[in-house]
DNA sequence: CGAATAGTCTATTAAATACATAGACTAAAT
DNA sequence: ATTTAGTCTATGTATTTAATAGACTATTCG
């Protein structure tokens, strides 16, 4: 599952992508639209800017903005940023490698190779879907709830 | 991740599927064959047994055996019975469904449908692989190794 | 300039979960 | 009856997750 620090970084991602439009958002207004606590989300959008996909601006009319854009913002990575390993096993995850400490034989893992299936499929879905087709499909659910 | 217990429910299981042919197997072996700490091992198994995945036999001669065959028992279901969802999201899980507290509507969630796409990956994989599949892999690459 | 605004940084805390162990108890074999 | 081996109840410890407090810094605007 991913944590509630993931669930809100996605979830703060998806409001400003929906209103990049113009001016800054602030921290404050992304913390009651999304209800999220506002202290954690601050550490939250911070970690996001540091990580280049957030810009910010300071004193009055400032705020946080895209750095990148949707399309170039993809749901793995955020997840990655936040919570870490998408696999299920460290043995098989490319950005976290780290071998098992009780397998004595990573090459002829049995468990192994069925991890590094999953892996692949699940990477696969996580890197392709962007903060982009996020808003757009929820646009579309939308519109096609209306009829 | 999976968590420790998982891991080594599933080693432990499959150390029992691979030496299933005749005399049960002690949890002390298991322990020191695979590295697990005995205590934690004897709960583990016996979260198996309640299953109904394992059988055991007490006293002498004791330990425990595979109730299920190799083939029917999957690392899904294990994986679930352990650690418990496996999708990222409760409100995408079949077996664990819960709403997301945050979330003002499911049927119009893009988030929720990049990970209910995942979530439909993953459990294709997971429910496909059988212990007896994890078993036959492994003697395979120790095979294709030796050449 | 200086007051107000809004993000940044450091530290701490509460609760939950993961991992593990201790010891008494029960059932079966010889 | 004794030994063996799983079962049950309880407890302990460490780590992670989620959240909060408060001082600090940069920017805008009157």
């Amino acid at each position: 599952m991913l944590s509630k620090k993931a669930k809100y970084a996605l979830k703060a991602l998806e409001y400003i992508a929906k209103h990049n439009d113009d001016a800054p958002i602030l921290i404050s207004e992304i913390s009651e639209q999304q209800n999220i606590p506002k202290k954690f989300l601050e550490t939250i959008l911070l970690e996001l800017k540091k990580d280049g996909i957030l810009q910010s601006r300071k004193g009055k009319n400032g705020g946080y903005l895209l750095h990148k854009k949707p399309k170039d913002i993809n749901i793995g990575h955020i997840i990655r940023l936040i919570d870490g390993p998408i696999a299920l096993v460290p043995c098989v995850s490319y950005k976290f490698y780290h071998p098992c400490s009780e397998c004595e034989n990573e090459a002829t893992c049995g468990l192994r190779y069925a991890m590094q299936q999953l892996r692949e499929a699940t990477s696969k879905i996580l890197d392709r879907f962007s903060l982009a087709e996020i808003v757009r499909k929820e646009k579309e659910l939308k519109k096609s709830r209306k009829k």
